[in-house]
DNA sequence: CAAGGATATGCAATATATTGCATATGGAGA
DNA sequence: TCTCCATATGCAATATATTGCATATCCTTG
């Protein structure tokens, strides 16, 4: 339901293949929903059946061809009703959080590499989102509601960032020295 | 893969029956993986056929049978290999923040109908988490290892909480009085 | 007394996601 | 030149999750 309607979002800021839409599943909104190339192109599919979006074929003689597809106005009706629906209690899964949550009943060495790769990565990803947010603020002048989303999203990124770097300093500081946190969070 | 490893480590922590289960998937744990229970009697039917787990029938007069699980050696294996093994990138999916990135896209009622609604829901399971840091925090001598690897994952989801009310926060100012941050996060 | 919630388990159909494979070409680098 | 990567799309099998239904009883509340 909602791998639907996130790529009716991508497709009304700007139409692209399948292949564009998973590029961009990687930024921007990939930080709160991302997808694989089997799933977007199943999807488009039955989008496209559906009439929510339509394509132009775009032969190419060199690469294969390129099915470029767009949203319809019938699915930006229908993208509009989601996004005015009620919010669906979400269930949150995170594998990482769970092995953290028992991590008392595994050797502390694979363990604790698995923090250090994850804290590098967090870091650098962090960096990142920074930088975007740096751009941000440098902008002069009006926003448009719709840049300011996403400027508020990406403030949510970096918190979020900031909490997984935080669990994984007091996770690490737990199995290496027993320390325990001693103030509230 | 991790519904099987979240049961195991609720059935390391105790045995008990599958609705028991369900409850438990509620709280604690329950914070980073969830599960609806035709989800988890079907897992502890195939863990019961792989082994990994095994149950006492309990006939009861007046309410139906129960079937009281327990993990086995195998199942505690599979666990720690599991608990060791490298993590894999986990995806993200947050329908409420593909909303919230295009929001732009929708009547601003609906749409500030449900940030309310979920400042208020958010707010309330603060208390609850903060209720409980404060039990842990008020606990005198040693902690075990596992206990602190509890309150360490409660404190994520305690900031995770208030990430999500600060969001809340700045896209509802945003889309009533314009208001844009204007400080990093 | 009737209605509804908690306890307790499950099947079946559908929807969604992952994994593995397949195809085809141009360009970059070893 | 050979290999790998980016571009571009897709099928098929399997795995996982959701939705709707079904059953049965006790206890509480109106």
């Amino acid at each position: 339901m909602s791998l639907k309607n996130a790529i009716l979002v991508l497709l009304e800021g700007k139409p692209g293949t399948g292949y564009d839409l998973a590029q961009r599943f990687r930024g921007g909104i990939g930080q709160f929903w991302t997808a694989s190339h089997q799933q977007i192109y199943q999807e488009l599919k039955t989008l496209g059946q559906d009439g929510l979006v339509e394509f132009e074929l775009q032969e190419q003689a060199s690469r294969p061809d390129r099915k470029h597809y767009r949203i319809t106005a019938p699915g930006r009706a229908a993208l509009k009703d989601w996004l005015q629906a009620t919010w669906k209690p979400e269930r949150l899964n995170s594998a990482a959080l769970v092995r953290i949550y028992a991590a008392y009943l595994a050797d502390q060495g694979p363990v604790l590499a698995e923090i250090e790769r994850n804290l590098e990565e967090n870091r650098a990803k962090l960096d990142e989102y920074l930088a975007q947010e740096a751009s941000h603020l440098a902008r002069t002048g009006r926003t448009s509601r719709r840049q300011a989303l996403v400027y508020v999203s990406l403030r949510f990124g970096i918190r979020h960032l900031r909490n997984w770097l935080e669990l994984l300093a007091e996770v690490r500081a737990l199995l290496t020295e027993g320390r325990v946190p001693d103030r509230p969070a």
